[in-house]
DNA sequence: AAATTAAACAACCGCCTGTGT
DNA sequence: CACACAGGCGGTTGTTTAATT
């Protein structure tokens, strides 16, 4: 409360709904001294009401020219219109409708168009839809988990068979290697493996099958195709 | 029929502006 | 120019009435 409010009080100002008695002393004010110097209402008349407070009481409800009821259906087109362009400048919409203040203009806006708080039904209907909102969210964010984890499964697979793969391009490179030495030593000293032998095939020397899959792989390394392995995989090698 | 909620209305409050001194 | 005061304005709150559960 501020200090003018509590200076009233002690003063002994009255607050709160007017009564007929009241009316009737302010109606005879201003019948006899005209709208104004809403002051000294309280000095002229024993009423123990604060200026403003006798001036706001005229105005949205004692004036004469007041028009009582309900708003019409063209008063509201000119509310909505107004509204639209000048926002809540309620007393410049009041001075475009005769009769009607713009506290009951305010009101009337208040009630009809500014958002509601949704009633009962409105919100228990929200609610549903929040919660199915929310079992989706949350099975959604399910799914994309187990994808994750089945990604992550098929990544490692990949990676065992490229490690495999590598393997078996290092094992062929070595034999490739231990051939070209027993061509350029006359075939006969070393075989693959460094063992000191006439005949190659005495030692470690792949069987004719796998000879054959060696020279395979160095022809596509030569070659460059990019196809070794599965064919799933070009460009690392 | 009682309790609860929403709508309508009335009044108050604080801030701003215009005016007189 | 600075100050005080009255009046005006928009936002907010309180009360009553009507509708719904």
């Amino acid at each position: 409360m501020d200090a003018i409010s509590s200076l009233m009080l002690q003063e002994g100002w009255r607050k709160g709904p007017w009564t007929a008695l009241e009316d009737r002393l302010l109606t005879e004010y201003v019948q006899q001294h005209g709208e104004g110097s809403w002051n000294s209402v309280a000095k002229l008349t024993g009423l123990r009401r604060s200026g403003k407070s006798c001036r706001l009481r005229w105005v949205n409800y004692l004036r004469p020219d007041l028009k009582r009821g309900k708003i019409t259906p063209d008063e509201e087109t000119v509310i909505l219109q107004l509204h639209a362009m000048l926002g809540n400048r309620w007393s410049a919409i009041a001075r475009c409708l005769p009769g009607r203040t713009d506290n009951e203009i305010k009101n009337y806006w208040r009630t009809h168009f500014k958002k509601a708080r949704p009633s009962r039904r409105a919100r228990a209907q929200l609610l549903h839809q929040y919660q199915l909102q929310q079992q989706e969210q949350r099975r959604q964010y399910l799914q994309s988990l187990q994808l994750l984890q089945q990604q992550q499964n098929h990544n490692q697979q990949q990676l065992q068979l490229q490690q495999n793969q590598n393997q078996q391009l290092m094992m062929t490179m070595a034999a490739v290697m231990a051939m070209m030495n027993s061509l350029q030593n006359g075939g006969a000293d070393q075989c693959c493996c460094g063992s000191p032998v006439s005949v190659p095939e005495q030692c470690c020397a792949l069987p004719d099958e796998d000879d054959a899959l060696l020279w395979d792989s160095l022809w596509r390394l030569v070659d460059g195709d990019g196809s070794y392995g599965d064919g799933s995989s070009g460009g690392d090698y």
